[in-house]
DNA sequence: GTTGAGCGTT
């Protein structure tokens, strides 16, 4: 993320400098002041690289822009792993990540976890996963409290 | 090895 916001920067710089050797050379006749094609030479690179950024550096991002919904499981029996739970919420759709909560000193599971899914398949996983029996416990499927930074809370149903 | 409402870790 810094990293391209560092490239980004190295292009707007690049350009400019670019931009002032291009904008220099076209305007040499006119006598403009060095200054103000520095400054357009900065303002040309600016744009280029806006249209480089929309252009070539949103297509890895489209292919991330996959909207996710992370559910909260709760009434876990201590015994599952997180891998039945994976397999579990699998059968109703594509499954990210699964982070079942142990207690960090002995390591015990604390009987709930949160499954990342996308949206359409996390609202079908609650519907079909919630008030369910699994190895003898019911489940309780929810939609988790966002603890960050993540998709805005739209749906207020 | 136990227990049973709840919303959290890189």
């Amino acid at each position: 993320m810094n990293s391209s916001g560092r490239k980004t920067l190295v292009t707007i710089f690049i350009l400019a400098i670019l931009g002032y050797a291009i904008v220099t050379f076209l305007f040499a006749n006119n006598q403009i002041d060095s200054a103000i094609l520095f400054a357009l030479g900065i303002v040309v690179g600016g744009l280029v690289a806006l249209t480089i950024n929309k252009t070539t550096i949103a297509q890895p991002d489209n292919s991330n822009t996959i909207p996710t919904k992370t559910l909260y499981v709760g009434n876990l029996p201590y015994r599952a792993n997180e891998q039945a739970v994976r397999e579990l919420f699998e059968e109703k759709g594509q499954v990210f990540s699964v982070r079942l909560l142990k207690d960090k000193n002995t390591g015990k599971r604390r009987g709930f976890g949160f499954v990342e899914m996308s949206e359409s398949d996390a609202n079908k996983a609650i519907k079909e996963l919630n008030e369910m029996e699994f190895q003898q416990r019911t489940l309780k499927v929810r939609e988790a409290k966002q603890k960050q930074e993540e998709s805005e809370p739209n749906s207020l149903a």
